[in-house]
DNA sequence: GTTTATGCAAATTCTTTGCAATACT
DNA sequence: AGTATTGCAAAGAATTTGCATAAAC
């Protein structure tokens, strides 16, 4: 059988593609905005927890996607969308709702860089905006 | 007994001052860095987890504290130095070190304000870097 | 056939709540 | 007295691990 798109990201990504990585992989580009490991649950119910979890794990380890804590209780995970490894100048800023709970990619905000202090090693930058978004905005 | 320095902390940000809450406030006082509800647990070793967890959410919500998700599974908590609610202006950086799990607050890196899109509103910006810290950097 | 990945079940960790007892005004 | 706070015990929620089976190469 020929090589599907998601065989192929994962190979960029040096993931070895097997059934259920790229099932996940497929449930996630389905997702408009962020995804906790329930969701994924709830999607590909054929799977189990654990496999979604290290699924997970190893998937942000080879900077497939991007880990955001929101405080919401359940770590959020949203799709990288560059070919290799994510650099800090394309990283996106996330805003989280806190009257609906959803978690928004910023797409086209990037994370602005600043002058970090002397010896601390940057290695990753979590911009996570908090309020309210516009739907729950306009509702009174 | 005359009002002590922690007293009209709590009162100016109209927290009722308890024992309890005053020996948290001096507790965290002693922290340099951010400090976790185990770690007052460990400090202030008479009083309950339950009481410290509902007084970290009086302080939070009176704006005596930032709290910060570093994604160590976690939550960390840091005091707020200004006297009065925090304006997003004065927010500064987080730096969470991968290696000894650590997080520091950069004071004097404010949170740089950008443009952001249009009907969401911003209410607390979270600005976390992960990576190595200065000491974790020169161990090898 | 050997290595790697997965499912199941259970353990761990951190957070949160109900309720009775205590302290404050 | 009446309200707000605290401690104790237990529940909840999310994450993480051990181990036996199954899949990949």
């Amino acid at each position: 059988m020929s090589e599907n798109r998601f065989e192929e990201i994962l190979r960029q990504h040096e993931i070895r593609p097997t059934a259920v990585r790229i099932l996940l992989l497929e449930t996630m580009e389905r997702f408009e905005n962020t995804f906790s490991l329930a969701d994924l649950e709830t999607e590909a119910d054929t799977l189990d927890k654990s496999s979604i979890f290290r699924t997970l794990a190893l998937f942000a380890q080879h900077h497939l996607l991007h880990v955001i804590e929101d405080g919401s209780g359940a770590t959020k995970y949203c799709l990288c969308h560059n070919d290799h490894a994510c650099r800090i100048e394309e990283m996106h800023v996330h805003f989280h709702c806190e009257i609906c709970g959803k978690t928004f990619c910023l797409d086209n905000v990037h994370v602005p860089v600043i002058r970090y202090p002397e010896g601390y090693e940057v290695r990753e930058i979590n911009y996570l905006i908090k309020g309210r978004c516009p739907a729950c905005r306009s509702k009174r």
